[in-house]
DNA sequence: CGTACAGTTGAGGAGATTCAATCATCGTGG
DNA sequence: CCACGATGATTGAATCTCCTCAACTGTACG
């Protein structure tokens, strides 16, 4: 993890220019003098325990939230209460994006394990927006990133077997561990096979069944939660064929 | 290039203020004292012949484009040259979203018939943008709902079996063609049914049987591509248990 | 009028789901 | 500290949906 920032009370009242997500974050367009004014509207490293709310379906739209530590899963559910996970969120990446045009939260949010968020008032973002270009800027590419990254999914699901997609999605999420200067062949997945098989359209059964596949192919090694991955070049050849699949190397936002 | 020829009673010169669908595209929030601002940076009424690109997928950046008439299909082309068909956008509609943030096009936008666009250069959009705040918002609100739309797709391929998936398209149809105050009971297919098939993640002739068993159901008649809904609702029914799929509504965006 | 192309229909097969049982892991309370 | 229950994960067998391959029909257009 990170050597300087440790986990407790102290670090969640930094500012945005401590923030070791700062180049992947909201303000990496911004310039250090104009981060000051986005530090103002910005609220600080709220906690969420596992299974908490950042915001929830249906609530009045106020605020998109970027994940400073942790990971976060977004869902809707359906009348009868039937869950589909949206995505998931790693440090770094903006969530509530889809809600801008709403007056209402699209879709709920929940911690997947304990998690740090800032949240980030869109009326007053907008706002400054205006007298920001370079921030207005960045926000709609973050929107676009989040256009481009929902279409390729779109592309995944509608047209790749089981085995492509969760080699799609290991590929993903090693992708945006490197990008933190993490492990990018070994980490653990922040969320449970039920969620990444509902995610994928898939049953967890057969999330199951690829994993142990890849595993007997010697591509990977899988106990519990925990990824080790022997052969990336053998994920992306999996995936060779397709238009590039979930997210690209400096996509910054969901998966 | 540009053949900017007027069509008799719907002048292509005309301004976005006699647009007759003003009200969907992009100056739904901007003061007619602005409007004239917004004309200045679009380029307005480009024709487009069956097969002719709006703009092609890796060419640079530079534009926006709303379509006026017609019918436009946006796809991918994997290395392979295989097709990847990623929306159908209707007159009063916004292409070209998702590649705002990159310097290249991220997917080809062709037309599916006579079309005619309107061209939207995003450097002085944004631009323009900075100094109208409700220009700015809406412009977010267009790409949050393109989010939007891109993540109900996602989930409609992601759990949902062919007739459902047909039958969230047609009611899609529907609506966007109400919206346009045409029948939404009764219209033609802008695409051919591989179009179809390959949007959906389904084979053509799964989109043909799905077509003729909804037929004998009682609920369309189809004929090629003219299209008879008789019973709505029986096809709302199939998405009931569904957290609303395709568009909503209010939405404005694509398919 | 014949050639493409779009669309329909049928038979067979592959991949994923469902149902069901078993195993593993983890947090909790006795 | 261990036992227990609960949840998560794995594995097997049967089923089903949709795809593939193939033949055929209809339609538009030279």
């Amino acid at each position: 993890m990170d050597k300087r920032i440790p986990t407790g009370s102290a670090s969640l009242q930094q500012g945005c220019n401590q923030c070791s997500l700062s180049k992947l974050c909201i303000p990496i367009a911004v310039s250090s003098d104009d981060i000051g004014k986005l530090e103002e509207i910005i609220k600080q490293g709220r906690i969420l325990d596992r299974g908490e709310q950042a915001f929830e379906q249906h609530a009045p739209f106020t605020s998109c939230f970027a994940v400073r530590s942790g990971a976060i899963k977004t869902y809707t559910l359906s009348e009868e209460g039937e869950e589909q996970v949206t995505g998931f969120y790693l440090p770094g990446e903006v969530i509530g994006l889809d809600s801008v045009s709403m007056d209402y939260y699209s879709c709920s949010a929940s911690a997947l394990e304990r998690t740090i968020i800032c949240e980030i008032p869109l009326e007053k973002l907008e706002s400054l927006a205006s007298k920001l270009p370079t921030l207005q800027h960045h926000f709609f590419q973050l929107m676009s990133k989040e256009i481009q990254g929902s279409r390729q999914l779109t592309m995944l699901l509608s047209k790749n077997t089981a085995e492509e997609r969760i080699a799609s999605l290991l590929l993903s999420l090693s992708t945006r561990f490197s990008r933190r200067r993490l492990s990018g062949t070994e980490f653990r997945l922040p969320m449970p096979r039920s969620d990444i098989g509902n995610f994928l359209g898939l049953a967890v059964e057969t999330v199951s069944r690829v994993f142990t596949r890849f595993q007997n192919q010697g591509m990977i090694t899988v106990k519990g939660r925990d990824v080790t991955i022997h052969n990336l070049d053998a994920l992306r050849e999996m995936l060779k064929h397709e238009t590039q699949c979930l997210k690209s190397p400096e996509s910054a936002t969901s998966a």
